[in-house]
DNA sequence: ATAGTAAACTAACGATTGTTAGTTTTATTG
DNA sequence: CAATAAAACTAACAATCGTTAGTTTACTAT
């Protein structure tokens, strides 16, 4: 078993490219072509373009998926729940930026099972962390705002953390992660 | 001159469609099925498919620009700066959420001189955003934070209201205005 | 060395892409 | 009603798309 084998290459340097001009911008010569090789050659490897997008997305939302289900059935504090869903944002877009871009820009380009497969989790996602809020708010832990504006608010900035991660004036992880905490919990204002 | 003419029609159809699929994804074949002609009919109107997303993406820029510069050229406090810059993004993505998820998704298949004149645009924008930020720090109306975290994590929520508004659950303008400014500038705990 | 396999290649396919040319229909105006 | 302009149409183009078939090259194990 190699390490990194061809299949696995292809998906990594597909990823790139798609997170750069979106799934049906990038033709499989613009793939091949980043490979140094014929888009032929791609086939050897992979069933179809489509295989790529779900290989590269799929994974990412199963891990998604799991991790949240282990948070909201714990028995932690909200805030401390909320800690760890960011944790879990924070270390996907460090471990695969690109993939994350095409979770959020290409799934929609998914087909048949796994395009329903893949809404049920967004889906599931979702309901979960609204559960978590509004455990949090009868608790009197989160205050009593818009569930959904605080729902989107959140979910809005992690899921973009990608499009800012690697820029040149991105913090380290360990401030990102305290940093991001503060302002998504406590806000910026000084009262 | 009429109210709306043809032209307008097909920038507003082709919006809609490439907010769902993308740019890419979107065929002029369906831009004209989507208004009942054929695709030969549109170049009656418009130049090119490029001419489309120019047209789309480019007027909401330079209204983004234009009221930044409005904003970080007034004397009110930071605070209130952001306000306005919240109601900005509303205002906008009331008006023309499909627009606005074009210009989020698709700005990079703008080519030449309209993707340089975009990018500037962009760049401009974040860089009055953290003028207005820093200057909120060192007069001591903002938490001393990192800077680009409290960057990102307010312009990536105002970025993708589009996302979440129109859904059944989404909140009427002003609840939303309003939720909004205290969970960004106050966040969601009760210390 | 030989055989077998993994992974590249060339060549081409049918479908679809954005777009053009030329023509016909529809609506407006004098 | 006649004339003009606006906006639709049909037909087709050259280019590019994802993909397949068949072949050659490079490496590995016997």
């Amino acid at each position: 078993m190699k390490i990194t084998d061809r299949k696995t290459e292809i998906i990594s340097v597909a990823a790139k490219l798609f997170k750069e001009k979106g799934y049906s911008a990038v033709t499989m010569r613009d793939i091949a072509q980043a490979m140094d090789i014929k888009a032929a050659s791609l086939y050897n490897h992979i069933k179809s373009k489509q295989e790529i997008l779900v290989l590269i997305i799929i994974e990412i939302a199963e891990e998604f998926t799991t991790t949240m289900n282990e948070v909201v059935n714990s028995n932690e504090a909200t805030i401390k729940k909320i800690q760890r869903i960011i944790q879990l944002h924070i270390d996907i877009t460090l471990r695969n930026a690109e993939a994350l871009a095409c979770l959020n820009n290409d799934w929609m380009h998914l087909a048949d099972e796994q395009l329903i497969y893949f809404i049920k989790m967004r889906e599931d996602y979702e309901e979960n962390f609204r559960t978590i809020i509004k455990k949090g708010i009868a608790d009197h832990e989160i205050k009593n705002l818009n569930l959904e504006v605080i729902i989107f608010s959140t979910l809005s900035t992690l899921r973009t953390l990608y499009l800012w991660y690697g820029k040149k004036k991105s913090p380290d992880p360990t401030v990102l992660k305290s940093n991001m905490i503060q302002v998504l919990l406590n806000g910026i204002v000084i009262d």
